[in-house]
DNA sequence: GTCTATAACCGGATAGAC
DNA sequence: GTCTATCCGGTTATAGAC
């Protein structure tokens, strides 16, 4: 659970609260003002620390934003929970998780696309993509593989396999697309959301018929060779 | 063709000839030293101007960005014009131009991701979805317009008014992937368009069969609704 | 060896004189 | 349209405190 702490160093209790204190500014921050109004020198301050300790204990402004994606990752699997040991029927839980996740960013749609972003850069330390990443990704994977195989969906096993990735992608789109809604409530997202889960868990039933297997068997193998390709 | 024209000053001689020398230093130092490391101040010298006089012509480092969008996107309907008159088949003519297309960009893939990443936030000023991007973004749409009226597939009415959307779409996906790629000859890229170009004109073909004509059409109003809402 | 702080560096952006 | 001077904020160097 505790990733950052194999890579940040706040083995004391006199650096454990000065961490918390920066991170707990960075997120008030960030929210009443957005993400690059934010100044380094702001969270400082605002937590009580000088500007240097902050770098002591966040090496960049983006890692800041790997806690804060750790920080919105366990929210959602808290509120995720109830719903994924009720629920069976794949398309309800697709749709629950991926409702879930812009309902936990959305204290943070001001600033998600500065955010999204700064870490869209290949060279950035916290690329989604990127080795740093990878704990939490594999972990954000591993839940969706959970939304798959805690349903009663039948799915064919080279697709099973994939799928879990390609829902992380999924996922990522619907951020990107929500990042742009102005619509009130976020109604326009919520539609985007419902339409397309409804939408994956029809191709996902579709799959298996013969017209498709073929084309399906290509593109998994392409997803396949693309994801071991990288990191 | 001269968009920018429209919106950047340069109506003099002498203001010509400034911004292009601004923007061929740019162009050049971007190749040899990527985005993030070439200074608008390097740029200024090189350029033989103050820095001052950068900020005149381009109101910020990102609108040398759009600039470089246009210079390329002229680049690529170079090239791509002698295979949209000859070839016929759907696949070959969108598997030629998606390779074009990163062809045309191998010199910047060094900086292609820097660029990427600071484009896609929503809040720049060049975001490919945003109105200054506008102009030429319906241009890129355009030219993937006539690569399917021009070929002799058939596509059904409702997918082929929001086919060039998609491709433009498509090319952008790709274009991220490619930033990724660090395989010799960037071969990796070359491959996912090859199976990825198929497999798009598979799915087209098969757009038709009863079984995925609900899917299509649900899958087209919401892309029609989306791009409707956006802009 | 862990934490904190101050001062400086660097580069994007801006103001305003000519 | 061109310049110089300056601001501002992310980052770094480095010195001292626990």
């Amino acid at each position: 659970m505790n990733t950052a702490s194999a890579v940040e160093p706040h083995r004391n209790k006199r650096g454990e609260s000065s961490r918390a204190a920066i991170f707990g500014a960075a997120l008030d921050l960030f929210q009443e003002r957005g993400y690059e109004a934010t100044t380094m020198r702001a969270i400082a301050v605002r937590a009580g620390v000088s500007l240097g300790s902050s770098y002591h204990y966040f090496p960049s402004k983006e890692h800041l934003v790997l806690e804060f994606y750790r920080h919105t990752h366990e929210l959602h699997l808290a509120v995720i929970a109830p719903l994924l040991s009720r629920e069976k029927d794949l398309a309800a839980r697709l749709r629950g998780v991926i409702r879930a996740v812009i309902v936990t960013c959305e204290p943070f749609h001001g600033v998600a696309g500065s955010i999204f972003s700064s870490v869209a850069n290949p060279a950035s330390a916290v690329n989604p993509f990127g080795p740093t990443s990878r704990a939490l990704r594999d972990e954000v994977i591993a839940m969706y593989a959970e939304v798959v195989s805690g349903s009663d969906a039948k799915v064919p096993s080279d697709l099973a396999a994939e799928l879990p990735l390609l829902l992380w992608l999924y996922q990522m789109g619907i951020l990107y697309f929500w990042i742009f809604d102005r619509s009130q409530g976020r109604l326009r997202t919520l539609e985007v959301i419902d339409q397309t889960t409804d939408l994956i868990v029809r191709l996902i039933s579709l799959a298996n018929l013969p017209v498709l297997r073929g084309s399906r068997r290509r593109a998994l193998a392409l997803v396949r060779s693309i994801a071991e390709g990288s990191h």
